[in-house]
DNA sequence: AGAATTTGTTAGGTACACCTAACTTTGATA
DNA sequence: TATCAAAGTTAGGTGTACCTAACAAATTCT
């Protein structure tokens, strides 16, 4: 078992950001990393280092970089977290989507095992229970349109 | 108004003991930061000094310490924050109350005032709403019953 | 292939937040 | 009031994660 608190959050950033490249552009280069990081890509060459050092990630200077067995647990962990914090927050809680994924963002790497598996519980039962559940969220949002004047539907 | 997001945790940790010793002490003395803080006495002389720059604390060297007005805003928004997620996470999702401390402590710093507001509505809402949210509630925590054998009931 | 551009690395530096150990101040006690 | 323990500070050091600027490798384009 990997345990994700292990590595710090600059760790899990770089493997998340790893993840997505490789889905999309097949392996990571060090200027995608740069740039998706939004850190200068001097930065990057170090922690590359200590990436492969801790078994993490393939990789030696000038290669591509691709995510080793490890490394994709966590990442797919982080991703795991955010898609999680990202759907209750804009679909329970109706937060606008760009504030929902910066603020997933952040929770993904503080957050804990048991509180994202209880909030997927939690959306699973919105979802599995349609009469309470639907009824609750439309409840909700008109409790909401009742208290904020401002107050905005993002999703139907 | 001050901008929360502009302080580093490490700060708020400190505004957030602090305000907490002002409560229960009158005064916050280093000793009593260094304990809370889980660190050691030396590392919070120039931490404390920093504060007093940026205008947080009341402090001079061998002195006691206590929050200004901008300071005292903060470290009650930090607390807010704090008890709305302990809330949320105790109450709602059934987190048991210790994890649910720690992880409202971790998330307490990288949250929005948005997305804080808009969990105080939702928890508001359960409480405002006694037919559609209790009968809610139940039907949620009989459903996390359903899916895990393990599954402790901390609240009535 | 050679030149030019892009990409990547290295080296040295900054800021933050902590550490330990030695020292100083304060305040209580004999 | 002199002493001593507790509390607080200082100085020097560590680790992480970033920066810039100079340099090196790789790739692309004639």
């Amino acid at each position: 078992m990997v345990e994700i608190s292990e590595f710090s959050e600059s760790i899990q950033k770089y493997l998340e950001i790893i993840l997505e490249l490789e889905n999309t552009h097949k392996v990571a280069r060090a200027k995608d990393i740069a740039e998706g990081l939004g850190i200068q890509p001097g930065s990057v060459s170090g922690s590359l280092r200590n990436l492969e050092k801790k078994g993490l990630i393939n990789y030696e200077p000038y290669s591509f970089i691709t995510l080793t067995k490890k490394g994709r647990k966590i990442a797919e962990e982080v991703a795991h977290r955010h898609r999680v914090l990202k759907d209750f927050l804009f679909n329970v809680l109706q937060i606008d989507a760009e504030t929902a994924d910066e603020t997933a963002c952040r929770i993904e790497h503080v957050i804990d095992e048991k509180t994202v598996e209880r909030l997927v519980c939690f959306i699973e039962y919105l979802h599995s229970d349609p009469h309470t559940g639907s009824e609750w969220l439309a409840s909700f949002i008109n409790f909401c349109k009742s208290q904020d004047k401002n107050f905005q539907i993002y999703n139907q």
